[in-house]
RNA sequence: GGCAGGGUGGCUCAGUGGUACGGCGGGGGAUUGCAAAUCCCUUAUUCGCGAGUUCGAUUCUCGCCCCUGCCUCCA
């Protein structure tokens, strides 16, 4: 059995995983800001670590998933404003719409999905620790700031120079700042904004303890895998080690892991540059199982083309495997080849999983065997594709194939009496409505296109 | 400018010190009444460009070109 590879961005290199308790695995994923709907980059994450949570579990390890949502946050008060809604109105309800996302690709829940709104106790007194310890000062404004220079570290993630960011920056500094680079730990209230109580007055966190301080109270001051996408890396990722490590000492994250962007037209999709798809958008065209096809097509680290072709590509490779699963009765799940376990094992490399798949689907299309077809189900377990009954996948759950049916039988009794021009009208006929037909020996079928 | 990651066939996506995985598409064949599905064969001789190391590099090193991202909120 090969061992466990991930690329580490703390270190830049693939390391060997080795959990900090032996048998137990702690993994923090930056969740979503709830303000609105999810789009497909979100998916992406979404689907990238809910495949290493299940990579993780299938090779024997307890693990502690743990994903946030920051549901207090200068965009849900602005967003919450404008629709004259109540915040938490919003937040749930945006809430609501990611889980029935997640639910739809086929993630699965984390072990605990905490809100930030849930923990102002654990982030006041990680604040109160920094201010102790000489790590955070309050302002003039009345704002508690980082103060970056106190930590040695500050960069080492990002590659970051201190220098070279103050030189470098695009911000127009707050001149409460002791120094441009510090950040907001918690913020004074303003008026009509959502608040609680702490030793520095009324107000809220700011964006990046959130995180710190949930993923240390549920995970410790030490774990293992902290993820997110890559963005996230400077300054969200970068913050949270120096408040973290500050404040308890502990190593904080072991293995950073970062996906890779969803682009469009070579583009990163983003919020702010408004070239999104959203998650329920895509799902009216396409089924889910084709999103996380996609998504699960190429490495988690490498850029993702977004394209309706691409998508398109997507669908084409699940037809060719849900054909395969169709010779497949009853089989139950068996052994994971190999080569699969030797891909995963290299730092989650699904695409080449996804390769064997298909390896194994051509084998099997050519000699059904039994051993094949356990392994077969057993891969796209793991992927969690071809749930379907195939049938569903071709057919849908659509009401007319009584219509269609009756159609079929009609061409199937002017094919006995050799009446083929009658025969390919009707099978023109049902290809206009968009309806293919198969003939085998086991008799005709039909699928949509 | 700094940092990170890329440039592989028509498209897409893996990978390796000894000329390259898989998918989609194209061509040919088998099968079929004809199709569809499936199978077989085929579809990269610059793996961005140049140089170096090496018996040998697409894979290592150096330089260059181009692309994307981060350096502000962002998955």
């Amino acid at each position: 059995m090969s061992a466990l590879q991930v690329y580490n961005s703390l270190s830049r290199q693939k390391e060997t995983f080795q959990p900090l308790e032996a048998g137990k695995v702690g993994m923090y994923v930056c969740g979503v800001t709830v303000y609105d709907q999810c789009h497909v980059g979100h998916a992406r994450v979404m689907v990238v670590f809910d495949t290493i949570y299940r990579w993780l579990q299938t090779s024997g390890y307890a693990v502690s998933y743990v994903r946030n949502f920051t549901d207090v946050d200068d965009k849900i008060i602005q967003r919450a404003q404008l629709a004259n809604i109540d915040i938490d109105e919003l937040t749930q309800s945006m809430i609501d719409a990611f889980h029935r996302d997640m639910d739809a690709l086929g993630c699965l829940r984390p072990t605990l999905e905490p809100r930030a709104t849930t923990h102002m106790p654990e982030m006041i007194e990680m604040i109160q620790a920094l201010i102790e310890k000489g790590f955070a000062y309050v302002a003039d404004s009345g704002d508690v700031l980082y103060a970056v220079r106190q930590f040695a570290e500050y960069g080492k993630l990002s590659g970051k120079n201190i220098d070279e960011l103050e030189s470098g920056s695009r911000v127009d500094v707050d001149h409460h700042k002791h120094d441009p680079l510090d950040f907001v730990l918690w913020k004074q209230a303003k008026a009509g904004e959502p608040s609680w109580d702490s030793p520095w007055g009324k107000g809220r966190p700011g964006w990046h303890i959130e995180c710190s301080a949930m993923s240390c109270k549920h995970l410790g001051a030490t774990f293992d895998i902290h993820g997110g996408g890559m963005d996230l890396k400077f300054p969200h990722h970068e913050n949270e080690i120096a408040q973290a490590r500050a404040a308890n000492g502990g190593d904080f994250a072991k293995y950073w892991l970062h996906n890779g962007f969803v682009n469009i037209n070579a583009e990163k999709m983003s919020k702010s540059l408004g070239n999104f798809f959203t998650i329920a958008e895509v799902l009216e065209q396409y089924d889910p199982e084709v999103l996380r096809m996609f998504i699960l097509s190429t490495h988690y680290r490498s850029p993702l083309d977004y394209s309706d072709a691409a998508l398109d590509v997507a669908k084409a490779g699940l037809d060719r495997l849900y054909e395969s699963k169709r010779k497949l009765v009853d089989v139950q799940a068996g052994e994971l080849p190999q080569a699969f376990v030797d891909a995963m094992n290299d730092d989650f490399n699904t695409a080449e999983a996804v390769a064997i798949l298909f390896e194994t689907c051509r084998a099997l299309n050519k000699q059904y065997d039994e051993n094949l077809a356990a392994s077969f189900v057993a891969m796209s377990q793991m992927l969690n594709i071809l749930n379907y009954e195939p049938d569903v996948w071709f057919q849908g759950a659509d009401v007319n194939a009584t219509a269609i049916e009756t159609l079929v039988l009609a061409r199937d009794e002017a094919k006995k009496a050799k009446d083929y021009g009658k025969a390919d009208a009707i099978r023109d006929e049902l290809l206009a409505q968009g309806i293919v037909l198969e003939d085998s020996a086991e008799g005709t079928r039909w699928k949509k296109v």
